[in-house]
DNA sequence: CGAGGGTTTGAATTAGATCAACTCTCGTGG
DNA sequence: CCACGAGAGTTGATCTAATTCAAACCCTCG
């Protein structure tokens, strides 16, 4: 099976927004990359446009390209043959997707909302990668933060209630967002369906127990998409966090 | 809480066995480092064994050595205040425990059967990666292979059936032990309690799962540290792969 | 031979899944 | 402007896979 998507692409130095200019690239390991160096950093990119719902990289396909998130929300995900799925993470800006390849990609990925990528052929990573021995390195501590998060991920999924499984998240979406104590609000801009595959529940149990926390005076629910969170102490306590 | 652990411990360059004729070499990041710059890599290394049982890495604790396995088998789990919890994976010989850390160790680590290791205080490895680029390389790609081991291990957590776990699992131990299909005897050091912390199950449905597949033809269990898997091909349809 | 792990098996319980109905929101078109 | 329909979300009733509780059943080892 090929990957066939349909999308906007352009070559990065072609493009208005210079990657010294680019919003992602204090998150992301570009920032391994001085600014001096950045044109040949622009020269290997290829700026990627992926509409809502539509799938730009297929499990099992050989692994030829490594992307960047730059804006937008794809969620990452494995599949069973009979549709079972789980969503491993949801990639944001600055989310480098290749880390999880050997020889073909172990995942699949499809946009949320609108998503925006550079991509990155893997001979001209490779090439990156001689050169700058600074971006090596940063992709190792991307892979090292990317196993400890899915280890915490695997204690969620092997030991965790549902509850439990619903506030530890919560209060990851917050933590990642990087707002202060004070911005109380989280933005989801996931289905509920994706939260339960990410949790490894069912879409009906996912909503029961934003119900309860939310009758429970721990979380408001102005809107689908966003969660205000209400008692963060609370809401820690119940996450179980190890 | 600091790391103290009984332990036998000697410098790698003072001992019998050399790096060059070291069991794990060919399978662990160390095959990075050529053979004559192999005293480099035992200057910077201490041999360590550890008792069975004991506890050699404490969640939490500042990440100060990174470890090679070179014989037996630790545990590697993660724990809930009240106790529950849940092992990321058995490191065997080759394995390099020291990806999952940012600051502190992300995990616990405990010795199953006596284990060997090799230690590595975080300032002389952090001079090898500087001096060997091909070991950094060797660390990244042990990342990658750890991230894809850790998507599907989220996969059978959140989405696999007790039955499914247990085949998947037993296959999967199958090919790391590198056995040919011939072969068909499968070593379990660990408990079925570390079986059941593994694949988030208790170690009573563990051991129901054990005893239908067993009823049902598919592996002869001869004593509780050995399976031979009799239906590879029926164990693969019931471990339902990606 | 008896003690104490680890393991197995059975009966009762339950958290979460499944099945099913209903609501809410929002975009479309008469 | 409002009726309509479709997709996402919620809520209730029922079911079940796995847990919990409880009681044997091994082995191994002193």
């Amino acid at each position: 099976m090929s990957t066939t998507y349909t999308a906007t692409i352009s070559l990065r130095s072609s493009v208005a927004e210079p990657c010294s200019s680019c919003g992602a690239r204090p998150f992301s390991v570009c920032s391994a990359i001085d600014t001096a160096d950045l044109d040949r950093l622009a020269a290997a990119a290829m700026v990627i446009r992926v509409e809502p719902g539509r799938s730009f990289v297929v499990e099992g396909d050989r692994a030829d390209s490594f992307f960047n998130v730059t804006g937008g929300t794809a969620r990452i995900f494995k599949s069973l043959p009979d549709g079972r799925r789980q969503i491993i993470g949801f990639a944001a800006r600055g989310y480098f997707l290749g880390l999880a390849v050997v020889d073909s990609y172990a995942f699949g990925a499809e946009a949320i909302d609108a998503v925006q990528l550079c991509r990155f052929s893997r001979t001209r990573l490779r090439a990156l990668l001689d050169d700058f021995p600074a971006l090596e390195r940063r992709l190792l501590e991307a892979a090292s933060a990317e196993i400890v998060a899915g280890q915490e991920q695997m204690l969620l999924l092997g030991r965790k209630t549902a509850r439990e499984r619903l506030a530890s998240f919560l209060l990851a979406r917050a933590a990642l967002c990087g707002c202060p104590p004070g911005s109380a609000t989280v933005h989801l801009p996931m289905t509920r369906g994706d939260i339960a595959d990410y949790l490894g529940l069912t879409i009906e149990t996912v909503s029961r127990s934003f119900s309860r926390l939310k009758a429970d005076g721990l979380i408001g629910i102005p809107n689908n998409s966003d969660v205000i969170l209400l008692d963060r102490a609370a809401l820690e306590a119940e996450a179980a966090q190890g």
